[in-house]
DNA sequence: ATTAATCGATAGTAATACTTTTATATTTGC
DNA sequence: GCAAATATAAAAGTATTACTATCGATTAAT
């Protein structure tokens, strides 16, 4: 899979750029050191004068990319969920055995991201921890039905709806597949940031990882044929 | 319980405001119409300015209230679920048995709230609808490590406690019963933000409730003796 | 009646979230 | 190799936010 990484392109909507960063090396800049700067200050104290600071450019230029940081933080985040779904279809295509198929999906779904493809801009290990700390705020927003109109969570939605399907094909009596998958999704997200902040919160640590307890969650509660 | 309602007063840390808020009437002006005013504007639009408008008083008297906005948001959060501890502590408190009693729990947790208690300043209905689009907002800061310290979270924290010691008692070798329940507290929110603004990601509608699904994932995944 | 606390009004500061303009590079098309 | 087009940097400007400080006026407590 490494080599194969190297050479991804992953698409994000138009719509969330006004030029599209992945075109000049400004634009890549942008993206990788966002993403750096996001993840040191967090989304709140982030601003694009901070990063024109940090990239030496200036923030006027950045703003010829992206119309203001939300739209930035959506851009990362249909990147990071683009990239997931990648590796969800990636890894789970070929396995027939609808049990060993979902075990595999959650698996990359809720999988603690430990190294980055090195070759491209983006370090995915940071941008996990981003989508951890910030994803929420990129739709608990006044505008969200606007947004949802325009398409800015296709990517998501459909990784949703691939789970959700898998969660069928292993017991399709079960009545509630779609919410069973975004509540793996979201709370995979919400395991993992209890761990790090709220440890009396979780099962999870160093030993338990958010995977284990969503494998488990979802075997229970499936009849398996 | 209507009748104990009405003078029960909840409890919040000292260190979340500045002046009491429940010591004056200009007080329980802020609290009643910032509740009002973040569920219209969307607490990102909302500012002090906008809320002494508003309440016909002045943002330098509200700041003698509540040092920022954050603060505020948190005052109402711990609000918040002090009454739903309370509601869950009431109406479980006598149930032998641990099933019932669960389920008990579950429903008060995970239940839209319907109506409120006219009696006092503080709009039950409204401030749910703020809990699930705004809540993650409180916790989601870089500053989370120093104020779980000064306790802001306590409250919530009990609440995911009771509920955890509830699942253990239902299933005592259940191996995760701390991740389950605050996957249950911060599910139901996003559920319910689901069902609002992306409803072909959940199963609930107006026939199926957060509530049905949570109960229904619990039991599935506990071992009943 | 005096003092203390509370509140409203005004003004001021620094930072944010942009927009606009202009000058300077850099690229590319021929 | 040069002109034209395009991209970027720098600077300045605006409106809003998130406060802080000051100062009377009102109200409440003793």
């Amino acid at each position: 899979m490494d080599v194969l990484m190297q050479s991804l392109k992953i698409g994000v909507n138009e719509k969330l750029y006004i030029k599209d960063p992945e075109s000049s090396t400004l634009g890549k800049n942008i993206i990788e050191h966002s993403i750096l700067l996001i993840d040191e200050l967090g989304f709140d104290s982030f601003t694009f004068k901070k990063l024109g600071v940090k990239i030496n450019s200036n923030e006027s230029s950045i703003y010829r990319y992206f119309e203001n940081k939300h739209k930035l933080l959506l851009y990362l985040a249909t990147w990071y969920w683009g990239w997931v779904e990648y590796r969800m279809v990636f890894s789970t295509n070929g396995i027939d055995d609808p049990i060993k198929k979902l075990e595999k999906a959650v698996e990359v779904l809720t999988q603690n991201v430990e190294e980055d493809s090195t070759i491209s801009h983006v370090n995915e290990v940071v941008l996990n921890r981003i989508i951890i700390n910030e994803y929420s705020k990129s739709y608990l927003v006044k505008e969200v039905n606007q947004e949802d109109k325009d398409s800015f969570f296709m990517v998501c939605k459909r990784l949703v709806n691939r789970l959700s399907d898998m969660i069928s094909a292993v017991d399709e009596e079960y009545p509630y597949p779609i919410s069973l998958a975004s509540n793996v999704m979201e709370g995979s997200l919400h395991q993992y940031f209890l761990k790090e902040h709220f440890p009396t919160l979780t099962n999870c640590n160093s030993t338990i990882t958010p995977t284990e307890f969503f494998i488990d969650l979802i075997f229970r509660t499936l009849n398996k044929k």
